[in-house]
DNA sequence: ATTAGCACTCAAAAACCCAGAGTGCTAACC
DNA sequence: GGTTAGCACTCTGGGTTTTTGAGTGCTAAT
């Protein structure tokens, strides 16, 4: 049963997938022989057909409707047969516009690439920023905006900020508020948040720190900043796969919008993705998650100098359009990491 | 045609609205009587609905269909017939515990309390961040990242907090940022941004900064980081009106998220919104969008202290539990409003 | 090995029918 | 007068049947 694929299977293989992906229909013997030109009749493209359903790579939905592909073709078909198309110098430039990231705001910028990628491969574009907690610390401030009520303000070295309001027991000065800061810039200099905080935790367990009332503050204040990083996660143009025909029917699209709803389906796909790097492409129920079958994922991870910080790529359906969608991912990917180079 | 309303024709039209925002199904004369003891007949029924059709309070999809209510009957409805329920106990412990702020950053806490109407209502959340150029100035800080990368961290008394990555054309030192920054914080304090940003540009064109390259630069950065304020908007819950039978075709489902896909056209509603205080109700075609017809919208405006500063709210189908929902989003506009008091 | 021919299959679309809910109107009723 | 029972009529939605057409698998001829 496991016999080598004829190069004239791989052929036909390679044009059902082709056709269905044009398409989203089933595609038969005849259709195929007239759409592509083969030099075949349609009888021995059934019988090829007949013996690539038998090898698992198609099915038909019923008989007597045409054969569409199985993730495992998909799989060879991004693995060995497909060549991947270059990118137009339009689409380059595009993409290089539209990722500036001068004057704007570093998750601005990441939020905008998910549109990007959404609306260039016409699928759903998806951004995991990197984990704040993987940064490198920069500066720690804390503004005071009321009497009981402090701004904590964690800048990384890559620029991204985060802040968070804090009510504090007792007031406490402005004067010393930058003092604090002060301080604790100094001590944390070069460590990356994760390390930060755990220094903080040991600290707040340390002798010193009990007869000194305002170091405990300050520590109990970033502390309060620094916890809870979830990940950010950006996913744009879900309206797009609403146009593919395979989710026309409103249960499907109804299904399919909850499973995005919750950004954990997503979390758990990209930080598979992120296990290795350059481009990955997960084919339906390749990824193991239920709600994923009929899609696939196309991601590549982003870097910062050597240090692989986020991923990034595009969501549709199987049947999507491979030879287009990678290399848009993998520049796209390679875009961002040139820009978050810290010189 | 236009003479007034009996009390008997209201309590039917009331009966209708009720039936039809439970069923969504025209509702008929006879199922009228049965569900509502009415003590009438289907006959006369009958006859109220039809003056009541011919007043424009109702339509008939077709002939021998039942009745289903106009916007101008919702509008009555609300205006005068509906009494607002008040909330449970459990409800409002559930939005004020949701609604905490500290430990969040503020704009966190408003994604989260478009979440929260969302999931109370079950239609879809939304809310307007206060516009930034409204707030008042706290502070303002430089941050060199590398040699020609300088984050502007934009602090505003409320605790919302804007950045942008500058590139700038002469490497600047920390030092000079610093002083830079002291610079403006001193010139600026007590100034709304709005303010911030007029002086600035009036400041740029003075004798005084000619001469000065620091100061010239300061200006740049400072201005560089006020330029484009875009209102930030939070929708949540899209996925909440695809359960309603109204959009339960696909073809209307695709043109509903398409719409609400790039968030201008809620901006303009909101933006509308905002023009009167307090809770408003917007009903299908009376918002004057046509994107808008089978939907409804309920907002409030929230403040900080004297200030209208932003508006949130629930959109969802025309047919939808206004006695339910009002309470909900006024008592959430109230909250949010005492929360960013600034004490 | 390839292909033409043919009988067979099945889903989707079209055609059709029917029941049910609803209406409007008229005439009787209180 | 307002109200109600009765009746003929209308329309939609759902179910069933028919038709169509694309497609298959097999066999026999090339």
């Amino acid at each position: 049963m496991e016999e080598q694929l004829s190069e004239r299977g791989k052929r036909i293989l390679e044009a059902v997938i082709e056709d269905y992906i044009a398409t989203a229909e089933p595609v038969g013997s005849r259709t195929l022989t007239k759409s592509h030109a083969l030099a075949l009749s349609p009888a021995t493209v059934r019988n090829v057909m007949s013996d690539l359903e038998e090898m698992g790579f198609l099915t038909s939905p019923h008989t007597s409707a045409g054969r569409i592909p199985t993730d495992k073709a998909y799989r060879l078909y991004v693995n060995s047969i497909l060549e991947v198309r270059n990118l137009t110098r339009d689409n380059r430039e595009e993409i290089k516009r539209r990722c500036q990231l001068a004057g704007r705001d570093i998750s601005e910028v990441l939020k905008e690439t998910s549109r990007l990628l959404s609306s260039t491969s016409s699928y759903m574009g998806v951004v995991m920023a990197p984990r704040f907690a993987a940064n490198v610390f920069r500066q720690l401030e804390f503004v005071k905006l009321s009497s009981h009520r402090v701004l904590a303000i964690l800048i990384s070295q890559n620029g991204a900020v985060q802040n968070r309001l804090i009510e504090t027991e007792v007031e406490i000065s402005q004067d010393d508020l930058v003092r604090m800061g002060n301080y604790l810039n100094e001590q944390l200099k070069g460590l990356t948040i994760a390390q930060v905080r755990e220094r903080l935790l040991s600290e707040m367990k340390s002798e010193k720190v009990r007869y000194d009332a305002m170091l405990s503050q300050a520590i109990v204040l970033s502390e309060a900043t620094l916890k809870s990083d979830d990940a950010q996660i950006f996913v744009e143009g879900q309206a797009n796969i609403l146009d593919q025909p395979e989710f026309h029917d409103a249960a499907k699209m109804r299904e399919i919008f909850r499973a995005f709803e919750s950004k954990g389906l997503i979390l758990d796909l990209l930080d598979r993705a992120m296990q290795a790097e350059g481009v990955q492409i997960f084919i339906g129920a390749e990824s193991h998650l239920v709600k994923m079958e009929g899609m696939s994922l196309i991601t590549s991870t982003y870097m910062t100098g050597k240090d692989t910080v986020g991923v990034l790529g595009v969501i549709g359906p199987t049947r999507m359009g491979y030879g287009r969608v990678i290399p848009i991912v993998d520049y796209t990917a390679k875009l961002i990491s040139r820009l978050l180079e810290t010189e």
